[in-house]
Formats: C-alpha cells, structure tokens, sequence
DNA sequence: ATGGCTGAGCTACTCAGA
C-alpha cells in the first residue's frame, strides 16, 4: 500500500499538477495539506475522474487538510484535538492492513514564526495538545500512522544551514524536544531511520533561488508507531513535483507499507 | 537576509507561509 503526503500550498491553483501526479505515481491514499480552500470551493470531481474519494477538511484562505483515498477510510474524524482557533489542521481515520486496523492521522502543524509572538505560543500548544492524544492512542495499543507538515526540523542534518533556523520556529530546540517528545510516545521517523546520514528535504522556498540552490528544509515527516516497524517497504521523497511548473514549495514524501 | 516569491480574497492590498 502506497500512502503520500503533500503540502501542496492550494489544492485549486495545483490541481491538474496534483492529479497528473496521481496518475503517474498511483498513490492508494493521498495525504494533502493546505488546501486553502472551503469545502464548497473543493474540487472533488477532479479527483472522482481518476478514481478517488475525498474526505476533507477545510477553511477559507488558509490550512485545510485533505485524506484523498482510491478506497473508503472508515470514521473520519475532524476534532482530533481542540483547537481554540478552530483551524483546519488534523483529518483522520481508519484503514485496514490485512490484521491490521491502522489509524492515519494527518497534520499540518502551525508554522510559529515569528517566535516572539503569539503565533509561536499558538504552536507550542497545539503540539502539547496534539502529543498528549497521540500519547492516549498509544496506550490502547493503537496502530498509526502521523503524516504530513510538521513545520519542524528534527536535527541539524535536515536543513542546509542550521544556524540560519537555530532561533526560527522550525528549528529551535523547544520545538524539536517536541518532535523527539512524540518519537519517544512510540514512533519512528520512517525517512531517518531508513536514511542514518542522507540529507534530503521536502521543502524549498520560492524566493532566492532556493530549489536550484538546494537550500531546502526536512519538515514533512512519517511517523509510524513502534508496532507498524514490520510492515515498512519504503520511503522516497520525490523531488519531481519541485522541478514542474506552477510548483508548490513543498514536495512529497512516499511511504509503501505492507 | 523577518525576505528577494506565491496564493487567497478581491480589484489594491493585506495576510500568511517557513
């Protein structure tokens, strides 16, 4: 089973880039985030036409989540957390692996910056709310799977100047204690583990000839629980989508579990 | 280097992103 993550900055002004994708790498779900779009405005049909369901959660403007998937996702929940802004962020729901039962989560975590404001408080909070639900899924014994735009750079090796983002809200070490905080809930950080020392990312900006500079950031993550190890094929980040037209800045990352 | 670009909402410009 093929699941992928994508930041793709608008789902309306990338959607012939999105479903062209879909029809070149044949994902079975599609983990989409920010969307940028209310749920009226979606573009359902487009996904219908290469033969997938929908489950989405969005907002005018800004964020907005989307589980895109060739086969139904049962209990599709959209208050993973409470969030006092009541932003579009978190989708989840449950699928089936053989024995299986596994729950998908799919998260775009607030960027945070600037960090003297209210915007990085906003940030620190949603990750303590999001990792104490993650923390009571774990002690059921649950199966999940984290995926998506955590807005955090785990360690030094997954950006390319770290002192540039060392007092960044991606970057500073209270924001990364939260990311190994979740690890240590009982996850791994698939791509890392299957990489020790390679230095890939998944977003580049758009100005100063980030991409072809490679001056990119590892800020989209698969986090799967400690009981889905067994079941991991692969992880790739594909670079292809980055080089297209009309780009989104973020590129996505490939897991195949079995 | 707190942004040199991009998108949404909207029609001039702000807000947000990372």
């Amino acid at each position: 089973m093929k699941i992928i993550s994508w930041n793709v900055n608008s789902v309306r002004a990338r959607i012939d880039n999105i479903t062209n994708y879909i029809k070149d790498d044949k994902p079975d779900i599609l983990l989409l985030q920010e969307t940028k779009t209310q749920d009226e405005n979606f573009p359902y049909e487009n996904f219908e036409n290469v033969g997938y369901n929908s489950y989405i959660f969005g907002q005018k403007s800004y964020n907005g989540v989307a589980i895109i998937s060739k086969l139904p996702i049962k209990n599709i929940s959209k208050d993973f957390i409470k969030d006092e802004k009541k932003q579009a962020r978190v989708i989840n729901g449950e699928i089936q692996l053989k024995k299986k039962k596994i729950e998908i989560i799919n998260i775009y975590v607030p960027n945070g910056n600037p960090i003297n404001t209210e915007k990085y408080e906003y940030k620190k909070n949603w990750l303590k709310k999001f990792i104490a639900q993650v923390k009571k899924k774990i002690s059921l014994g649950s199966n999940i799977i984290i995926a998506g735009d955590f807005n955090i750079i785990p360690e030094e090796i997954d950006v390319y100047d770290f002192k540039r983002y060392e007092n960044d809200a991606l970057g500073k070490l209270e924001i990364r204690k939260k990311f190994r905080e979740l690890l240590n809930v009982g996850f791994v950080d698939v791509y890392r583990i299957k990489n020790k020392k390679k230095q890939e990312y998944t977003f580049w900006d758009y100005f100063a000839g980030s991409w072809q500079k490679n001056y990119g950031m590892r800020i989209d993550h698969f986090l799967l629980s400690n009981n889905l190890i067994e079941n991991i094929s692969s992880i790739n980040i594909n670079k292809k989508p980055r080089s297209k037209l009309k780009p989104s800045d973020h590129t996505p990352i490939e897991l195949i579990i079995n």
